[in-house]
DNA sequence: ATCCCGAGGG
DNA sequence: CCCTCTGGAT
């Protein structure tokens, strides 16, 4: 079996497990999923929902983050970790948005690079999920299965991933691809004990048993 | 002790 | 390439 028929065999075991292949953050306006995403560094999605639940009601609006002391930010999110810099950059990212991008968040990878805080990975997932554009989140997940899988070889380095994986799976289904890889990865490949008995891509998948 | 849908700086 | 930021969960 080639890489290449192992992605798509991959692709098709993934949307049985799931049909649905959503974004696990809560958010209602675009920019609240970038800030949503950025919260997310080293810090589980469940617990970047709870902050932002009370987090999104306090600083309702791009212009009330943008004026809110970084103290208060950081108040509401210290409970994801890093958060002096987490809320710098949301602080700076609200003040950008407003003054160079009319308060809207931009549709391309250059000038969401431009955002204080928004890397490669916050970048490819507001261009899947918010424009519906071909893309390819090299997250946590995404690195760690695609070594497993077989897609790269003890690869650690995102864009190498992210290049890898553009050759494997079509562009239409990439980002949705990558939404499954990272459920897939969080309840069952998970780092640490990986549930390898009765998994569904045990049959295509090269490390399988990584446990006994 | 190790990992969680990272990013920026040196 | 390396390091730092950081609380929470397991």
């Amino acid at each position: 079996m080639t890489k290449k028929e192992r992605a798509a065999a991959v692709t098709e075991l993934l949307k049985e497990v799931y049909p649905d292949a959503v974004c696990a953050l809560h958010y209602t306006h675009d920019y609240e999923l970038l800030f949503a995403t950025r919260l997310s560094a080293q810090c589980t999605d469940a617990r970047v929902n709870i902050v932002t639940e009370t987090l999104f009601r306090q600083f309702p609006t791009l212009q009330s983050f943008s004026e809110a002391p970084e103290e208060e930010i950081a108040e509401a999110i210290k409970t994801c970790g890093l958060f002096r810099t987490k809320a710098r950059d949301l602080k700076a990212c609200a003040i950008m948005l407003l003054s160079e991008y009319d308060g809207k968040v931009p549709d391309n990878m250059e000038d969401l690079l431009r955002l204080p805080g928004v890397g490669r990975k916050t970048a490819n997932l507001i261009l899947g999920d918010i424009f519906g554009k071909p893309a390819i989140v090299a997250d946590t997940h995404c690195i760690r299965l695609s070594n497993r899988l077989g897609f790269v070889k003890n690869e650690k380095d995102p864009v190498k991933v992210e290049n890898a994986l553009r050759k494997l799976i079509s562009p239409a289904e990439s980002s949705d691809f990558c939404h499954r890889l990272v459920l897939f990865g969080r309840e069952h490949c998970t780092a640490r004990s990986p549930k390898c008995s009765g998994c569904p891509l045990g049959a295509v998948c090269p490390s399988y048993p990584v446990t006994k």
